[in-house]
DNA sequence: AAAATACTGTTGCCCTTGCAACGGAATGCA
DNA sequence: TGCATTCCGTTGCAAGGGCAACAGTATTTT
């Protein structure tokens, strides 16, 4: 845990404290390090979830299993990425699966020793960022939404495409996903999103090899979503 | 606002505390009451919000326009309910609008006071509801996620009516919802809606007048979403 | 290197569902 | 009471896209 002390101040969790806060708060919280193997799950949709997670090394995947087989993924974890933040204090089932996508080190700790009584302004700071921390996920699920609603299969990757680019600031750029990957992100069919991908090749819209794009016409894409 | 001291105490962001502690809490949260008339927005879409509300009477609807014209509903608020904690801290815009669906009495305040360095048990306390509160926010939008992922409309709206029954306790029901909202919500088609809701009915799952329910087979409601 | 496995693009089929138009019922307004 | 407006169910039409099958390429295993 030592070596992930500076790792650690960088996170959204702990961003803020001084090392020796930090030192301190880590053994009030009862935190330790755990390693997961490549496919480990961390969180089990369906189960009650009582810790919180930092991630140390390594990546972690999120996803929504669906009744039926499939999956929404819901995003990517980096060392650094808090997760089981969104469960806290309540017992109920975690909705999500969070799974090792290789070998992963995570710091941990139980959800309540963040919520007991507060008796330094280092708990109180952690406290303010677990805030924030849960509304940025609130934010991500909310732009899921925004995909998720869009009537046409092309406005979708439209309204993918343009967010992509606009967090790699530029108009080329390689996405988190493969096809089958996408497919599922955009929750549609694999075959169907080879096909429209074709098509908007096809009409000069962008070029794609793999997981790189290049948009063409970005006003274009951004007229068909409106 | 002493008019609404009991309501405050029953509600989940001031739950737990003592009348007098959360007197002064909301002297030194610079809380303050306003009305609104029907059809004011409370949050508008687009702008940032730095101010946190709890409903004191009336209602409020809390729905997140997309391109194109149309509205994603999120939620019914009822007096007690907070709104505007999720885009706490945040200077982002805010992705949903809420407007007052009757006259309306709101208590606000700015969103810094609660996330400052906190100097009583009952400013810990509230903080702490306050992540319970955001917690559950989202848990509401992974369940509309889990309604828009389905595959068939007629999923859907077996995912959906399940959810209802079970909320009620009672395979009778009411939805909050005209024809127009639920199609909204489940973002589908009215026509569609109506079509498969009057197909439903020939196949003898449930029945249906206005906004009120029955379901007639819930077994097979519940095979046909797996 | 060969074989097995996984990923991606392509295409035909056809069902689901969005869309538009219409009529009747219900509600609100004058 | 009469008119206007909104809501809801119905239906015909067209197409978007899910599904399945197949082939080609990349990747991993033995």
């Amino acid at each position: 845990m030592e070596n992930y002390l500076s790792l650690l101040r960088s996170t959204p969790l702990f961003a803020g404290l001084e090392e020796t806060q930090l030192r301190l708060l880590l053994s009030q919280l009862h935190a330790w390090t755990r390693s997961y193997g490549r496919g480990e799950a961390l969180i089990l949709a369906g189960q009650p979830n009582r810790r919180v997670g930092v991630l140390l090394s390594g990546g972690l995947e999120a996803y929504r299993p669906v009744p039926g087989g499939g999956r929404v993924p819901i995003t990517h974890l980096e060392p650094g990425d808090v997760f089981g933040d969104v469960l806290g204090g309540s017992s109920l089932a975690s909705p999500v699966t969070v799974v090792a996508a290789c070998p992963c080190e995570a710091l941990l700790f139980p959800y309540e020793r963040l919520l007991q009584p507060i008796d330094s302004p280092a708990h109180t700071l952690v406290l303010r960022n677990l805030v924030r921390s849960i509304s940025d996920k609130y934010f991500l699920l909310s732009r899921r939404v925004d995909l998720l609603v869009m009537k046409s299969l092309r406005g979708k990757i439209c309204a993918y495409l343009l967010g992509e680019a606009e967090r790699a600031g530029s108009l080329t750029f390689t996405i988190p996903f493969s096809r089958i990957q996408l497919a599922d992100y955009l929750n549609c069919d694999r075959s169907a999103l080879s096909r429209e991908l074709s098509l908007m090749q096809r009409d000069g819209l962008l070029d794609t090899y793999k997981s790189s794009f290049k948009l063409l016409d970005p006003d274009a894409l951004r007229r068909t979503i409106q």
